[in-house]
DNA sequence: AATTAATGTGTTCTCAGTACATATTGTATC
DNA sequence: GATACAATATGTACTGAGAACACATTAATT
């Protein structure tokens, strides 16, 4: 077994120089946004043959002297030109023929921003917010991406306060709740959903009122200052 | 921005021809274990020159007709002869300079067994079982994905009836509090204890007795049929 | 037989989460 | 301007998991 530790380390030297090895990496981010109540994701139409008509998801091709974590950013400040996003990392996928253009293994991100605070590169007509709601199919094995990716969204969403990167800075209790009603998919209970929220003192009373509604308006709310994390995805970085 | 797609797209079929995007992409596994009430892990004798004297964990680089799902399962059977195992997807891990012999992006796994069950082979005298709490220090970057599967698992286990793969097939209540305690790193009363754990209902009373015990037997339970995984880390293999 | 060191069990308290009803406020309608 | 409307705002009782805590039981040792 000593010889097989040797022959790794030997097989890694070479793998830079042999096609044997070559397996393109890859990241794919999950850009989710919310505006009129529902949860969106950002997609790009597909340019292969093979899933012609379909969407994708942004990705790119790690490049050689690019730390993996640094990939998803660069891919969002191409597609978005934001900078300060909250990104986690989620899950790597690597099914032998996930592409169709050759062995590409893929590490998933997933990202929350807020549709308003920037419109998207008005050259690129080939991007366009899609309801999550409404996705059947994608390209590649994206939808499993998806999938995945909500699912540790409605994991995390309770215990960490990570949606108010989707809303605006200023925000009603309403806004909030409908905004976790979409994202869990259940019906909540408005007077226990509040007692939940302002248990964990996320959040700061403004004292203003909100304006152009047609009914009573609400009061407004931040989120505590100290709260926003840039992104969960740099376990890389921590102290060990 | 189309432009980029197509670009992208392009750099992926050309990758498998050109040195430029050679990134080799290895698995890792964090090899728990659990004997005399201490949590253990599998590492064996880095030859690198870069890391002589430190220990690292069991990895090798995935092949290019191999599920990326499938090399950790290949890499333990290969290591310990060991083929139903419990097996975890965690992070991947891909800082530039994180191998010493060129770019190697790392999915970590950990893994959870038995020791007793299966003796490891003789032949290989740089393998060995180390205490977790004796490791300061390993080749690569090893030490942060050790710290990290051990987050992960210390989240897990009172959600999930996982740590059972480290205990033979009949234990007492006691051996498993030690061994949640030796998780944790934190005390447990034991009535607490016991109520939390069979109100999860995972446990079956055999109605026998320890033997070889010093003081009073403690009565042996063992894992419910149908609760013991192989594996949680076939994501990519369940419905979209 | 007495001692020892473990196993085995029950009660109370706290707190988060859930179920549920009524008062208040601003808008829209007549 | 009075009324209806539709939303916001808030309080109380119930349930169940988890934590704090004390005493009886059993088998091995002396």
């Amino acid at each position: 077994m000593q010889k097989q530790q040797r022959l790794k380390t030997a097989a890694i030297e070479k793998s830079i120089h042999r096609d044997f090895f070559n397996i393109a990496i890859s990241v794919d981010c999950v850009i989710f946004g919310y505006e009129d109540r529902q949860l969106k994701v950002l997609l790009i139409k597909s340019d292969l043959a093979e899933f012609e008509g379909l969407w994708s998801l942004l990705g790119d091709l790690v490049r050689p002297n690019e730390d993996l974590e640094a990939a998803p950013y660069r891919v969002l400040q191409e597609r978005t030109g934001l900078k300060d996003v909250y990104l986690e990392q989620v899950h790597t996928f690597g099914r032998i023929n996930r592409h169709p253009s050759g062995r590409v293994i893929t590490t998933a991100y997933y990202s929350l921003m807020n549709i308003k605070d920037h419109t998207l590169p008005q050259t690129d007509n080939e991007l366009h917010w899609h309801n999550v709601s409404d996705i059947k199919k994608l390209a590649f094995d994206h939808k499993l991406i998806l999938t995945t990716c909500i699912r540790q969204l409605q994991d995390k969403i309770m215990e960490h306060p990570i949606v108010f990167n989707l809303l605006p800075e200023k925000f009603s209790l309403r806004e909030l709740q409908d905004l976790y009603e979409e994202i869990l998919g259940v019906e909540l209970d408005r007077r226990n959903f509040r007692k939940r929220i302002t248990l964990k003192n996320w959040l700061v009373d403004l004292n203003q009122m909100e304006e152009d509604v047609k009914h009573r308006p609400g009061k407004l709310y931040k989120l505590r200052n100290g709260l926003k994390r840039k992104s969960g995805a740099d376990k890389e970085l921590a102290v060990s």
